[in-house]
DNA sequence: TTGACAACCTGTAGCTGCTACAGAGTCAAG
DNA sequence: CTTGACTCTGTAGCAGCTACAGGTTGTCAA
């Protein structure tokens, strides 16, 4: 299996699976007289075991984690647990942020029904205001961050 | 005012701040005989702006976009109100998937209630398992964004 | 006056997780 | 023998900062 099927068999781009390479989360595989790379169904497998926990929204860090304990089938599996609690506490922290968010905007959406001069605009005006006292509810930097960000 | 007394004013880190000032959002200020910045009133007011605006997740360039109307306050502000619409459904949209990635891992991690051996963990079973399934539920790489790609 | 120290300056590199080249080599078909 | 598809390495770019390094400037006390 050269690269381009490889690829094709987990719908990850090419540049990806290299990454992963460089990144130590997929096996150098091995290379043909031309230096291709020539991967077995245990590259797929595993390529697809990453794609689906990123799919999962795990950081790589996370991925690299749960592969060492694949690797590692004797060792115990108490902090396999307590990763996914802590990424679903991310997940669940992170829908509350987004949450508050979205009523945050709705209500500022709610200050200009319709097309008037910027001046005059209540979103406008709502923003300054509320930027200038401010606000209780938030610190700024507080909500753009992915689920992974600390 | 200097750049530290802005920065404690409007709780950013300096480095930001000139990094605003390269991106054009905060306009160069005066600069002393010794080429330290000067900022007035209207710097603090807008830098404030700035990171309200990016509190509640907007990008550089939406908040750019915000700006340019404020500064052009006779025109209409049409614009706004159809750049805060998107930025709400972004936000709704990440929040819908975000509640599937929560099930999803919520659903996995029922499969381990405690630690055993890492080959016998159901967590990472069920990983393996569903990766092999090309699970239709998904496409790697759906979640993750943060709301403003693409 | 000197000397210490904080605050500032510019410029560059790093972070995550890719993505997109450039410029070169390899290989199979016609 | 040439075309074209594929692959290779290496580097730069995206967002939105953050964190240096290595150099000035300003302030205060001894």
């Amino acid at each position: 299996m050269k690269i381009g099927d490889l690829s094709t068999a987990s719908s990850t781009p090419i540049e990806t699976i290299r990454f992963y390479e460089r990144e130590g989360l997929l096996p150098a595989p091995g290379r043909t007289q031309g230096n291709f790379r020539v991967y077995e169904a245990p590259h797929l497998e595993r390529l697809q075991f990453i794609r689906y926990c990123r799919g999962l929204d795990m950081s790589l860090d996370e991925v690299r984690a749960l592969l060492r304990f694949k690797d590692a089938p004797g060792e115990d599996c108490g902090d396999v647990n307590a990763l996914l609690d802590e990424h679903i506490s991310h997940v669940s922290k992170r829908i509350k942020e987004l949450r508050t968010l979205e009523k945050q905007l709705k209500e500022l959406r709610q200050r200009c029904g319709d097309t008037r001069q910027a001046d005059q605009c209540g979103i406008l005006a709502g923003l300054a205001e509320a930027s200038q006292e401010l606000s209780p509810a938030q610190q700024p930097g507080t909500h753009l961050r992915s689920v992974h960000k600390h």
